[in-house]
RNA sequence: CGGGGUGUGGCUCAGCUUGGCAGAGCACCUGCUUUGGGAGCAGGGGGUCGCAGGUUCAAAUCCUGUCACCCCGACCA
């Protein structure tokens, strides 16, 4: 966009601080408002219908590949998180308690869901006899509280909004490709309908959900630099199958305990959209999840209004009947305030139509994510919305790729050499981004790099852009390439 | 949970140091003129000053407590 003319004054610009962008931005699209609650929002029409968007791209695809909704209970009995001991040391400092009801202190507390493993191995062990009872395959939408000691809007609050599956198979091998599977299914939803890209990867055994063999994730890097895990699967193995009794009597006639997973995302996939299109004029949507797609504005004295609605009107109705979600702005307000009203709010195009274009018989589109506008022809305007939303969504992609790309770095082999690459970063008031680097293996080595740098080991990337031969911190054999950044 | 900051009409904030009628801009309502990148004029409505105590003839202002939010750290999707 050329001419930047800070028109938004609303807006904290993100290279001047970029946390007080994000809340200006969220606040004026109208995503979100606090509660009186600590750390819990409320998900306006707005920030609820990207959720519900996010929600129907998954749930197709959970559906497809043969997994089923329950919903299990909110309260979790306290007996039920002893079973598992990892599980329990995880989530202990987060818990809110129910303890009294109808009046009576409880006899034993109920925790607020943190997770479900818990409640559902506890029903898998009553429901899971016979090798033909499995798999089992569900998934549970639900709302999931964790007493956090420092909240963000939708990034990171007290109660949040989810999705968790939870699958128990008969063997080590099956359950594993469960867990790739979903993980793959993330990807494809947040590449594909939310424009993130994402790289796969395993978890470091310190960076592992309580109680799991193996997790996985898929990262996304954000416009400051930092790191979102923005979709998680694990592969549980049998813990949980032990912890709760979850056996089944195989073909052999053996008994066996099954082989769990559990993979989730959640509401702060919005937060990482926000943060990693966004600009210092507001949100930018991607189009599949836009709430409003394109938004129709007239533009020109209000003498010619109505020749220009005999054609706007038409329009209107031909955008909606081809299933755009166009909404259409009467608002007395003057057309400018209109314009930065909307790009506020990141809707993917803006159609103006005024009297010159009435007689050229022409429409202009404005995109958000260039800032480019075309004329294009009344008669082929339905299409032509139709093919920019598609290559807005592609760009959007795109950019966010050769963002991804510039701030990653490849050359960094040494704990001295990030120091530095740090330091200059914030010297030039440049962002340090992520840094791809080799590790050992030892827990150490990756306590060391954060202590020092604030870099955490995001993932071990399945397909990393390079390989390394020696341990960022020891300087030793590296046992794995790993991507390391500053996370929220 | 530790350090720092902020809570005053819907929003952004001034007023607080030195107690004395609760203010401004934006937004809102009415009317007229306007409308191709945040329009103008005129009139109008709206606030128990985050909450709870205390000091005082009198508290937005002073004291104590408490809650929330923001920023920076330790824990996390």
């Amino acid at each position: 966009m050329k001419q930047e003319k800070a028109f938004v004054k609303e807006i904290t610009p993100q290279s001047k601080d970029f946390s007080r962008w994000y809340i200006d931005a969220i606040k004026k699209a109208d995503l979100m408002d606090y509660t009186s609650v600590r750390g819990c929002i409320v998900f306006k029409p707005d920030g609820y219908e990207l959720w519900e968007r996010i929600q129907a791209a998954m749930d197709q695809r959970f559906k497809d590949t043969g997994h089923r909704n329950a919903y299990f209970p909110m309260l979790i009995p306290e007996s039920f998180f002893q079973k598992e001991k990892e599980h329990v040391e995880g989530f202990n400092p987060e818990l809110p308690w129910v303890t009294e009801a109808g009046g009576e202190k409880l006899e034993e507390r109920l925790a607020l869901r943190p997770t479900s493993e818990t409640t559902i191995g506890q029903m898998y062990s009553q429901w899971i006899q016979s090798y033909r009872d499995l798999p089992v395959l569900i998934n549970q939408w639900a709302n999931v509280f964790r007493w956090e000691k420092r909240t963000m809007p939708f990034l990171r609050t007290s109660e949040f909004l989810w999705q968790e599956g939870h699958t128990a198979h008969a063997t080590e091998e099956e359950a594993r490709q469960e867990t790739m599977q979903m993980l793959e299914i993330y990807r494809e939803v947040v590449e594909q309908e939310l424009a993130i890209p994402v790289w796969k990867g395993k978890k470091t055994p310190r960076e592992r959900f309580a109680g799991a063999v193996d997790t996985y994730s898929i990262e996304a890097m954000m416009k400051d630099g930092k790191a979102v895990q923005a979709g998680t699967s694990h592969y549980l193995g049998e813990n949980f199958a032990k912890g709760f009794d979850i056996k089944f009597l195989d073909r052999d006639n053996q008994l066996k305990y099954v082989h769990t997973t559990s993979w989730g995302t959640s509401t702060r996939l919005i937060g990482s959209m926000i943060m990693v299109h966004g600009d210092d004029r507001g949100l930018v949507l991607p189009p599949r999840v836009a709430p409003t797609q394109v938004v129709m504005i007239p533009v020109g004295p209000a003498k010619l209004r109505e020749k220009v609605m005999e054609q706007f009107d038409p329009l209107f109705d031909a955008l909606k009947a081809a299933g755009i979600r166009v909404r259409a702005d009467l608002r007395e307000e003057t057309p400018g305030w209109k314009f930065n009203e909307w790009e506020m709010r990141g809707v993917p195009i803006r159609l103006e139509i005024g009297p010159r274009d009435v007689d050229k018989n022409q429409a202009i589109l404005a995109r958000r994510d260039t800032g480019e506008k075309v004329a294009v022809v009344l008669d082929g305007a339905v299409q032509s919305v139709k093919d920019l939303l598609d290559e807005i969504q592609q760009n959007m992609f795109q950019k966010a790729l050769a963002f991804r790309e510039q701030h990653s770095h490849l050359g960094i082999e040494t704990l001295e050499d990030l120091k530095e690459h740090i330091a200059n970063k914030e010297n030039e008031q440049g962002i340090p981004g992520w840094v791809l680097a080799g590790w050992c293996g030892e827990d150490s080595c990756e306590l060391k790099v954060k202590e020092e740098t604030k870099f955490t080991t995001r993932n071990i990337p399945f397909a990393p852009p390079a390989t390394k031969s020696t341990c960022l911190a020891c300087g030793g054999e590296a046992q794995d390439t790993v991507w390391f950044a500053r996370s929220y």
